[in-house]
DNA sequence: ATATATATATAGAACATCGATATATGAGAG
DNA sequence: CTCTCATATATCGATGTTCTATATATATAT
């Protein structure tokens, strides 16, 4: 199933943030591999990508080097900074209160298991 | 918490008509119900609202109609048709499909739970 | 030789939200 | 009684994010 587009906006950053977390990775493999790990929900397209990868760049989130696949291909690797992982660490958190508060409107109900 | 407001986009919609599912109610308070619902979490732009509201209305997924409050003044209600609770049966599977997508890529795990 | 999948890149269009601004009324303070 | 503030609705221009379309180049399969 895909989603509206929009529910996308601000989550793209995390996930790929997310995908670093765990391994170095090429900008094509991390359309693939989103898409396989949510069936298709996530269909990132290279045209936001791309763009996206060059502004974490910019930004010192995550460092950029070359590297040839075993058929000769060069691919561009992105790796995580320790600035990009805080910046992961934030979008985490962002992301779980964003998730309970929906959820918590959808639930009907008032405020609980919060601060009062 | 704030989250950034790009995540925002696309719940918004989802929002206002599940608070309508529970009844009807104008624009200014439907602000106030989400901020208190999510604990702050939600602060509705009275800019981003009542263009959203007109919107829904042209789409045929709310009536509109006026009602006196106690105290004289004139506010304009908002009540949802058959046709926007399709929609907003639409909003909440897409968000159950999304969050579910997130919190399966934050997991780090491949896909699990669905169709294979 | 030609088409298709891989791989990266950029520009312009579309869409959602926000900030700023405007208007009007009711309530409370001084 | 007047001034301010909260309530209530409205519109416009700016911003940010994603998309589509387009371009380029190489590897693989037909």
């Amino acid at each position: 199933m895909k989603v509206d587009k929009s529910l996308l906006a601000g989550s793209t950053t995390l996930l790929l943030l997310k995908l670093l977390e765990e391994k170095d990775m090429y900008g094509y493999q991390m359309i693939e591999e989103l898409a396989r790990r949510s069936n298709d929900t996530f269909t990132l397209k290279a045209g936001t990508l791309y763009p996206l990868l060059h502004q974490l760049e910019q930004q010192g989130m995550v460092n950029v080097y070359e590297a040839q696949a075993e058929n000769q291909r060069v691919r561009k690797y992105y790796s995580l900074t320790s600035k990009g992982r805080g910046l992961l660490n934030e979008k985490e958190a962002e992301w779980k209160t964003f998730s309970s508060a929906v959820n918590q409107v959808l639930r009907g109900g008032a405020s609980y298991g919060t601060a009062f």
